[in-house]
DNA sequence: ATGGTCGGACCCCGA
């Protein structure tokens, strides 16, 4: 049995729980990633999803803002909920999940800052906590490899707030001053890739130059005819892992349900 | 065409 793993964006998990339930409905991740969850611990509808057959759950929440979570069918344990940039937000869930074998694959989910309008962190405290943040992932991958990626194989994914190539944002032109395509960004986020050499397994299976976006903003009167969108969202393996993912789908059509996010979950099956 | 729309807090902020 191959292990899938979906991750979301899904602003708000109380307000949007039947569309998780929709994406279990029609997908059946094994693994569901969640980012803005935007509800304490104590207030996760844990129960609608163990009604699912979710009975794994590892929450990292506070309350109005961010927020992670992991859902799971398969046996998992939390392995940390790692505080960036001494901020007290809620950013970061790390866990296991049960392989074959014996092994496990370590999950970081990750909701980097967003990082406000102006791309300048002389300016703007927002700019200068997301590159901070990038950083300290960078000094993380490179400091603690081993706790990381272990051997058997680790990924990192979740909303990143950035869309790193050209053909990640609908016009890249107009994109270079705005936040999240900005080049101080886009390599500041590869320099975190390198930093454990992890493997864009999305842009392996969909390269450039096809379009591919995985948010769309709210403003736009009609999203899918502007398609004007961004690929914010990310899943990584490490490298000596990449190999075990044989199928990766941006769900596009989650942005037209009923009161959509305005993020599609990435799904990536694992042969493992 | 430099606007626009969301969600969750609270009487705006972050996205």
């Amino acid at each position: 049995m191959p292990l899938t793993i979906a991750t979301w964006n899904i602003n708000s998990v109380r307000l949007r729980q039947d569309l998780v339930a929709r994406l279990a409905a029609e997908k059946a991740p094994d693994v569901i990633c969640l980012q803005e969850t935007k509800c304490p611990n104590a207030s996760f509808p844990s129960k609608a999803f163990e009604k699912l057959g979710y009975t794994h759950i590892a929450v990292n929440g506070q309350k109005g803002y961010h927020g992670v979570a992991v859902l799971s069918r398969r046996p998992m344990r939390e392995v940390v909920a790692r505080p960036f940039c001494d901020m007290g937000d809620s950013r970061h869930i790390a866990v296991d999940v049960e392989a074959r074998g014996g092994r496990s694959v370590r999950i970081h989910n990750f909701y980097v800052p967003a990082g406000g309008d102006e791309p300048d962190p002389e300016v703007n405290p927002k700019f200068a906590h997301k590159l901070a943040f990038l950083d300290e992932m960078t000094d993380w991958f490179g400091t603690e490899t081993e706790a990381v990626a272990p051997a058997d194989g680790a990924i990192v994914l979740g909303d990143l707030n950035i869309a790193p190539l050209e053909d990640d944002v609908w016009s890249h032109k107009q994109l270079l001053r705005v936040v999240s395509h900005t080049p101080v960004e886009t390599e500041r986020l590869e320099q975190v890739r390198r930093a454990l050499d992890w493997v864009d397994v999305v842009r392996r299976d969909i390269p450039p130059p096809e379009k591919l976006y995985t948010w769309w903003s709210y403003r736009a009167k009609d999203w899918a005819a502007a398609d004007k969108g961004r690929r914010l969202d990310h899943v990584w393996l490490s490298n000596g892992f990449s190999d075990a993912c044989d199928r990766v789908e941006v769900l596009r059509e989650a942005r037209g349900w009923e009161r959509p996010s305005d993020h599609v979950p990435i799904i990536v099956r694992l042969d493992v």
